[in-house]
Order: C-alpha cells, then structure tokens, then sequence
DNA sequence: TAGTGGTCTAGACCACGGG
DNA sequence: CCGTGGTCTAGACCACTAT
C-alpha cells in the first residue's frame, strides 16, 4: 500500500511524463491537491518536495507550482571504484603497488592540487589487472596530514581507493575525464602499443575543503569503459523502484 | 536564518565529518533530538530524512538511526548537451546538420537500440563547432513514432539534443564513454589525424521503456574533455545551496 | 495587499523488528 | 511486548512576490 504522499507524487509524475501537464503550465495549488486528496497541507506538500528534488517540479511562492521547463541535456554518470566494477561485474581483480613514496608537494603538483608547496604526501603507483590483463594504471597522492594512517598502511590487500574510503569520508569530488594516447612508459605496463586511444580520469577528492586524494587512472582504450544508466533521483521510493 | 531542519542537518552532518560519530555509530533517536532543539518530531524527521538521501545515515525502526557506512566509490557526472556546455563555459558554438534521412532500422541498429526492426526512424549526422574548430560528430537516431514531429524539423536553429530536450521528456538515459582511435572519415571531419584518441560517448534515451533517441559523439581528444564536480544530493535545500 | 509556498507544532496511530 | 521510525493531521504564522 502506497502512502498518500507516494500516490500524490505517482499520479502528478505521470501526468507530466504523459504530457497531459505540459512543461511551464501551472498544478493545482496545494490547497486544492489537499482537497483532492483528502489529506493535509503538509503531506502535499511531501509530494511536491520529492517532485523538486527530481526536477519535474518547480514550486514559486504566490505564483504557484509549475511543471519543470525541460532540462538541459544533463545526466549523470556513476564512476565507481575499479575493484568493485570489476567484482560487480564478475571479474577478477587484483593489483600491484609499483611505487610507494613519501615525499613533499613540489611545485607543479602543489598548483596542479590547490595545496601548499611542501606538504607531506604519499605518492602511490598502481597497476590493476582484471581478467589477467592490466587494465589501469593508478597515479595518486595521498595529503598525509588528512590521512595519516596512509604513512603506514602497505595496501598489500586492498586497493588504495577502496582502503582510503575506509579511512576518510568525502564530502565533494571533481572528475575530468578525457582520452589520450599512451606514451612509452604507460603504453609498456598496460600492455598495449604507444599511440594507442586510452581512457584517462583524473579525480580529486576534498573534505570540507581540504584535499584529500588526488589519483588519475588511466585505461586501455580496447579494455575500459564508463558505462551508467540514470534515472533522476527521487527524494522518496517511488512505485518504479519498489 | 537558517531553518531548524537545516540546523539539525548541519549539525548531524558536521559531527560525521568531524568523525566524532563514527560510521555505524547510533544516532541519537528523534526523541532525544526534540528535546535538543526544542523542536517537534516532523522537524527532526524531515532533517534525518535529508541525510538519508544524501547517504550518510540510515535509518531502522526499532534499532534508531546510525551513521552510514562508507560508500562504495561511485560518485557522479553531469553530462551535458555541447552547445550548453559551451555557452557556459563562454565559447561560441555552432552545428552543421551533414546528413538527414528518414529510413527504417536495419537489423543491426535494431539489435544496438533493441527496437524493432523496420521502426522508421530519422538518422542525423551533424558536426559541432566551437570557437572555430570542429569539437564533435553527432551521430544520430531518432524514433519517430515518439516523435513525430522530428519528420519536419531541420535543426536549422537548434542542435538536435536542445531540440528533442522541448519535445520529449526523458525519463532513462543509458551513457558509454569510451576511448576510440579517430579511423580515417571521422578524423577528416574532425580536422585531426588518424589514430588521434577520441573520446567517445553514446547515449540512449527513453521515455516510459521505450527509446527516444540514440546518439554518439566523438570528440577530438586534444579538445574535450568531461569535467563535474559533486556533492551528494540533499533532500531538501541546504545552507550551501543558497 | 493578497495569494501562495515554507516552515513548524503537538499531538496521533501504525509498522516494523529485536528481545 | 515495546522501542523506534513512518506517516499523517489540522491547524498556525511567516516570507516572498505579483499586482
């Protein structure tokens, strides 16, 4: 059984999605959705809340509630660790350590990361492989004064990604992604030719401002792939979900 | 002035990230928080329930609320349509529809949409310009039977992605980003070399279970890249947001 | 000024699930 | 059983903004 704000929300999200409300035209006032529905001002508006955070909705004071103008062409893209993309996908995964320093920011990477000149940093190369082939090469610092653990911790078992987020939560990430050709040294531990089309993702990730990781991970052309399915995300279960 | 349910959240949220509650660590119950704040239940429910989506705390009846667990490594990208991104980002941008034809879909594209065969559909090949140089080659297939009005349409104006944006609400998207070699046809329009890395992005789009459009884009590497920042999504407005 | 959404209250009953 | 969250009510006052 659907709570009424889960019915309010089914029955205006299928008027839109049917174009019988079109984009830019007004719904019902809330008062007149609590007569509708029998319910109170405030569960209508549960509904019209959940229907904002999914962008079918805008809501005006005075002017009332109106159906979202289309959007623009925007969606969403999961990114997800390589280990578990890889188990979730029923791969083998494993990795190998190549480097592992402890060193201070130079310059260049001091600019390239928004820190300062001189902060202690671990400096990680990883080759992961799935399926017995390599299948991204993993460059990260680590800033050791947000992760001090990291001074220590070998990532013999787990793979620097999936370790760090047991260690330090993020509270905002930034990803570039971009293709390149392989240079001779990537090209030789991935396996692959120089010259060849390469999947290149450079993530930076901050808590409350301060950085805690920077990594770029780069891929096989022929090997890797982002791939995410998107629906715009409800505030609360809708009936498609359940 | 921030609302009592964004203090409550900032609250809650600044002790996670603080780590001075530690995931999978009690919450105090809604009860204890009322008193707190000095506030009613809903208030305090409707700022869990903001934390919730945002995923750092989960809920469960009978046992209280709890801070999350650590994510898996996902985080999220917005992909938008190119001439958006480039009037935000300040660059001109222009398109030149190269091929427009009403046909039927072959057996192979068939299998690639999982439409059926014979479907008539518009297939578009339309090349983007921004400042000056070629950035993208569209290729492109649009159900026409969703949308009947694409049969007219010349795009003269309006990119195809913008246009299809005002006609048909999407409530899916499927994306692929890949790295491809330029073979020789695409390099020639993009004004780039054989073998140059591209970034490769296909989309496909539905509306209730059935396919709107297919597309793919290919970008000359040297010149694009996909760039997002994210913070997990609140339910309802928070301080940050205004 | 008046219409509309934004927020809040002080309760209530129900649903779930651990003991 | 009973503690906890899930949902809901019938109001209330305030904030914003089109007119």
């Amino acid at each position: 059984m659907a709570s009424i704000y889960q019915t309010i929300f089914s029955d205006i999200e299928a008027k839109i999605l049917a174009g019988e409300w079109q984009p830019g035209s007004r719904i019902p006032i809330e008062q007149d959705l609590v007569v509708q529905y029998g319910c109170s001002r405030m569960t209508v508006s549960k509904a019209l809340s959940a229907l904002v955070t999914r962008g079918m909705v805008v809501r005006r004071r005075k002017t009332g509630s109106f159906v979202a103008l289309p959007q623009i062409d925007r969606t969403v893209m999961d990114i997800q660790d390589i280990s578990t993309a890889a188990e979730l996908a029923g791969h083998s995964h494993g990795h190998r350590i190549l480097t592992r320093k402890i060193e201070r920011l130079d310059a260049g990477d001091a600019k390239l990361l928004s820190e300062p000149v001189g902060a202690e940093i671990l400096r990680l190369q990883c080759l992961h492989i799935v399926d017995g082939r390599p299948n991204a090469l993993e460059r990260r610092i680590i800033m050791l004064d947000l992760v001090p653990l990291a001074r220590e911790e070998k990532f013999a078992t787990m793979p620097p990604a999936k370790w760090l987020l047991e260690q330090v939560p993020w509270t905002k990430a930034r990803h570039v992604i971009r293709a390149i050709s392989a240079d001779q040294a990537t090209a030789r531990l991935l396996e692959t030719e120089r010259g060849e089309a390469c999947l290149n993702l450079v993530r930076q990730t901050w808590q409350n401002g301060r950085t805690v990781t920077y990594v770029e991970i780069t891929h096989p052309g022929d090997r890797f792939q982002f791939a995410g399915c998107f629906q715009p995300a409800a505030t609360w279960p809708t009936a498609g979900d359940r």
